[in-house]
Parts: C-alpha cells; structure tokens; sequence
DNA sequence: CGGATTTGACCCGCGC
DNA sequence: GCGCGGGTCAAATCCG
C-alpha cells in the first residue's frame, strides 16, 4: 500500500457507500467534458506520483544497501584491530571492553584507550565522561598525524593529563593515553549517561529517520505547490465523479 | 567579551 | 656541547 505522509492513499481507489439516493449528482455535458479533462490529468498525476514514488523506493534501497556495506566494513576492521589489540594485551597489562567499540589497556598506570572512529573525521575527540582542556598540539616523528595534549578541566587541582593521536597504521582508530587519576567524580552524571542511551541509533533507525524526513520534504515541497494542491483536488473530485457515474 | 583552541616558541631530557 | 624529539607555555585567534 503507498500512503503520502499527508494521508492520501495512491494506490487504493477510494470507495463509497452511496447507501441513499441523497449521493446522485446531475451533470451536464459540459461537466462530462471537464470530467475527462480531469480524468486525463489525474491519470498524469498519478504516473507521476509512482515514479517519484519509485524514485523513493530505489533511493531506499540504494541507502540501505550503502549502509549494510559500511556497517560490515567497519565492524570487520574493528574486529581486526581488536584481535591485534588482544594478542599485545595477552603479554602485558590489563584490559577491558565496553559496548560502543572501545578497548581499553591499562600498563605501568598509564591507560590507552582505543577508539574507533570515522577515518575522515578530523576531530580528535575522545568522550570519557571528564571534561578537558587542550594545551597544545604537536606532530611526532613517528606518526604523520598530530597529537593533541589535554589537561583535566579541574587542574591544577587535577594532575590528570590525556594525549589523543590516531594510530599510524589506521586513521580511523583513536588513542588515549591517560596519565594519572582524577581526584573528583565525572563531570557526565547518571542523567546525561541516560540521555546519551536514549539518544542511541542503530542503522536501521537511520533508514527510517531517513524515509521520514525524504517522505516530509517531498510532502512539503508538493505542499507549496498551488499546481499540485489544485490538480490534486481535480483529481480527487474527477474519483468522486467517476464513482458516482459508475454507480 | 570571555572561554576554548591554535600554534610557534621555549624548555628539558637524552644520546652521541 | 649540540642536536633531536617530546612536552609545555602563552600570545594570538576563534567562536558562541
């Protein structure tokens, strides 16, 4: 069944149920004649609406496929690097993961985290639930990219310092380094962490969210159409007619 | 306007 | 002592 966000059903006939003589309309000729007209322009209408609607479903098709792709190459590269991850953590240091696709290794009281992200996001970001304050930034010789240097926002009363430099063998892995222990409670509390759970999206979420705000725009855009909003009308008063002639 | 970030200069430890 | 590389400082700049 195809349904416009705005209620209109495009596939199903409408149907009447004329129970008394009350429904019988007269028309003349020159109605017929308008009739037709519409009944051609409707026509026109609806072939339109099935490609766009078409258009929707292939694009649909399109996104889910590109996502399915991205989500199996991302989850088989995190897969990867945290097989490596594991055959270093097997020798030394302790380690521990969590559910967003972090690893975390702790040695010598330093603790890396590992965090995989988007390789073209630039952004050096690593949320921990502590807020931080970058003091400077540096390219070491043997890493192309830079790496950033953070102090807690509570020092000097905090003499935790954070280094975030993304792995050389794949930009899209994150690493924190994390010297010392906070000496205060994070700055995220339960309700933050609540809310970040709630805002959580999976893939599929996406898709949907996606169709929602394609299926709005195009409502909206045919919305502000007079043509439309008029040839729709035609359209459906050219059904009505139509019924009504049949029966 | 004030806080956060950027970035070049400076400091310091280490190896030669 | 000198050079190199990592870490830090602080003035300049950005941004909300």
């Amino acid at each position: 069944m195809v349904e416009t966000s705005f209620g209109i059903d495009l596939n199903v006939t409408p149907t009447f149920h004329n129970t008394d003589d009350h429904t019988h309309i007269n028309i003349n000729d020159d109605t017929a004649g308008e009739v037709n007209n519409m009944s051609l322009e409707n026509k026109k209408l609806k072939e339109m609406l099935t490609l766009v609607w078409d258009n929707n479903n292939f694009l649909k098709e399109h996104v889910n496929k590109l996502m399915q792709d991205h989500h199996l190459l991302t989850s088989n590269s995190v897969k990867r690097k945290f097989s490596e991850c594991d055959h270093e953590c097997n020798t030394s240091g302790s380690k521990e993961y969590d559910r967003q696709g972090t690893f975390k290794r702790t040695n010598d009281g330093i603790t890396r985290v590992y965090r995989r992200t988007d390789p073209f996001d630039k952004s050096m970001v690593v949320k921990d639930g502590y807020e931080w304050r970058k003091y400077g930034q540096k390219v070491t010789r043997d890493n192309p990219s830079p790496r950033a240097y953070y102090k807690c926002s509570f020092a000097p009363s905090c003499p935790v310092k954070k280094k975030v430099q993304r792995s050389v063998d794949d930009a899209g892995l994150l690493v924190a380094m994390y010297e010392g222990e906070h000496n205060h409670e994070s700055t995220e509390n339960e309700d933050g962490k609540l809310a970040r759970n709630k805002r959580y999206k999976s893939p599929t979420d996406d898709v949907e969210k996606y169709d929602e705000v394609l299926v709005e725009k195009m409502a909206n855009s045919l919305r502000r159409n007079p043509d439309f909003i008029q040839e729709l009308a035609q359209a459906i008063f050219s059904k009505v007619f139509e019924h009504i002639n049949i029966t």
